[in-house]
Parts: C-alpha cells; sequence; structure tokens
DNA sequence: CACTTGACCTGTCCGC
DNA sequence: TGCGGACAGGTCAAGT
C-alpha cells in the first residue's frame, strides 16, 4: 500500500515525465475524487503547466504555474500512471501491459496534457482523494499542521523522535510509529519490518520501551525506508509507480507477509497477530513484549 | 487530552 | 457453483 516509499517513487516518477506539461483536459467520474474542492475544478486547471512534484508525508503535491497547486493522497489502492503513448495491443498481446489497458474501471480521474500524453487515477477502493488548493494555503492546512517530521531528514534527531513517541506512552509502539502525528509516512508494512529489525514487540506499551531500543527503533525505520525507495517500493496488491510498474521491497521483507515461514535470524515460525486493528507480523522469539 | 473504534469502499478469498 | 462474511489498510470523525 503506498506509504512513504511508495509515494516518494511516484514523486520521482512524475518529476521526470510531467514536469513542464500543459493540462489541456480533466475529467473525472467521481465527484468524492475531488472533495472540498470548488466545483469548477476544470476552469483552475485548463492551461494550467506543472512546475513542480513534491512529496509531505504520504501526500503528493502536484504544484502548477497558477499559484495552485494538487494535493494527492493515495490512501489504500490509489495509482497515478502516466501513458506518454497510447498503444492498444489489446488484452493478452505480448505487448500489452498496465498502461496500454487504461483507462479502466478503476480509474477516476484523467489528466490529458497538450501533447496528448495522459496522468491516470486510478483508485479500486476510493478511499483516495486530489485537492486543489492555493499553493501558499498548503503549509495551513490541517493535515500540514499537524503531520511529523520526514523520517529520513537529516534534520529529525532521535532526541526528537523519542520526545515525541513518549507522548504516546500508554499505547503500543506499533500504534504510535503509524501516528502520522508522531513522525510522517510509516504505514503498516514498514511499522512491522522497523520492529522487527529493532527487535521490538509491536504490541509492547510505549512507556515499557528503553531509550536505547527508541533509538535503534529510529534508526531502523529510516533503514528500512531507504531500501524500500531503492527497490522502488512494495506492491502487495495494487500499488504501481508512475510508469505502471511495480515495486520489488517485498522481496527484501522479513516479517511482512512473511507468517507461517522461518525467522531469518532464528527460524521460529513468523506469526500474524493483531495490533493496534492492524494485521501485524511478528517473531515470537526475537520480539518479546517488555511488561 | 489520550486513546480506541467505526466508517469510508471494492475485490478477493474462505467456508458452507 | 453461489453466497455470505471476513479481511485488506490510511485517515479522520466520533466515541469512551
Amino acid at each position: 500500500m503506498p506509504e512513504l516509499p511508495e509515494v516518494e517513487t511516484v514523486k520521482r516518477g512524475l518529476a521526470n515525465l510531467t514536469v513542464g506539461k500543459t493540462i489541456a483536459e480533466v475529467s473525472h467520474d467521481w465527484d468524492k475524487s475531488f472533495p472540498n474542492t470548488k466545483t469548477d475544478v476544470k476552469h483552475f486547471l485548463l492551461q494550467a503547466k506543472v512546475t513542480e512534484i513534491k512529496r509531505r508525508a504520504k501526500v503528493l503535491i502536484i504544484e502548477l504555474d497558477t499559484k495552485y497547486s494538487l494535493l494527492i493522497h493515495l490512501k489504500m489502492t490509489g495509482q497515478l500512471v502516466y501513458v506518454g503513448e497510447v498503444k492498444r495491443f489489446g488484452a493478452g498481446h505480448p505487448n500489452d501491459s498496465l498502461i496500454n489497458q487504461l483507462p479502466d474501471k478503476s480509474t477516476r480521474v484523467v489528466f490529458r496534457f497538450s501533447d496528448n500524453s495522459h496522468l491516470f487515477f486510478n483508485d479500486q477502493r476510493k478511499f483516495g482523494w486530489i485537492r486543489l488548493i492555493p499553493t501558499a494555503e498548503i503549509p495551513n492546512i490541517d493535515f500540514m499542521r499537524k503531520v511529523g517530521p520526514e523520517p529520513l531528514s537529516a534534520k529529525f534527531t532521535s532526541k526528537e523522535f523519542i520526545q515525541r513517541v513518549r507522548r504516546r506512552a500508554n499505547t503500543t509502539i506499533k500504534a504510535a510509529i503509524l501516528d502520522q502525528t508522531v513522525l510522517a509516512g510509516v504505514g503498516n508494512i514498514y511499522a512491522d519490518e522497523s520492529l522487527f529489525a529493532a527487535k521490538i514487540h509491536p504490541a509492547t506499551r510505549v512507556k515499557n520501551v528503553s531509550d536505547r531500543k527508541l533509538n535503534t527503533l529510529l534508526k531502523e525505520i529510516k533503514a528500512v525506508l531507504q531500501l524500500s525507495i531503492d527497490k522502488g517500493g512494495s506492491s502487495d496488491k495494487n500499488y504501481v509507480n508512475a510508469e505502471g510498474k511495480k515495486g520489488s521491497y517485498l522481496g527484501f521483507a522479513k516479517v511482512f507477509r512473511r507468517e507461517g515461514q522461518a525467522c531469518i535470524n532464528c527460524s521460529t515460525t513468523i506469526e500474524k497477530i493483531r495490533v493496534a486493528t492492524r494485521g501485524t507480523h511478528v517473531c515470537p522469539k526475537c520480539q518479546k513484549i517488555v511488561q
């Protein structure tokens, strides 16, 4: 699912593929794709040129030369796929691929650029959204004011991480790092992976995790996120990058989706349990709950 | 304020 | 084969 590494991968793809292009046409078949946005979206988008692609937490920001920006959240099943040249070989043809089959029934919004290339916003479960807001107002919206620091920022210190996590003293450590106001960008996959790497049981209460362990946890969060970016993200089911291609991180995952398999450290069988209402993967031997 | 739960959606899988 | 229900997980509103 799109977490920080996936959104970062899409960002890099869109930066290469769409900056400098001018929007010539916008169509959308579902009003909730643009919640809380002026109804005449098209009026604000037509003839606008893409100037820059940014990311904050799991939110993509497409800056336009009109002093407006598009904020996009992919939530669980969102995709942003750019198609430069439409080639239709037909389903089943060896040259056919995802991008040649768009739009499909999950397509919610289509942007056509003046060079006739397209950007498709697909979202099977319709949780994702796009918002059009003045670029200058982005820092003032609720989300941006509340969201925590970027974990890969060099400025984000262990001291600040520990201070922020400790605000959630009585909840589980997994719930704490999933909280986007504590730090930005960690979702279910990287929570499980970083907690395993730090040898912390996800259900451990924050107050029972030592500073030393939290210090290790932040290092592992950074390492896991960076590795995933290097691998183009995780494609569990739906995720693809801006070119419609899957990421390969899950081939390197040590616990996520590995229930029933042997722990790489101790050969104990990996278990799937429920923590913070989420499916959670743990090695019961490497990750002990501290009472 | 801290914390948890339910709602938002659709596709897939499992058991009967 | 069909059908109901559980499940998948990011975020926010509403609940305790």
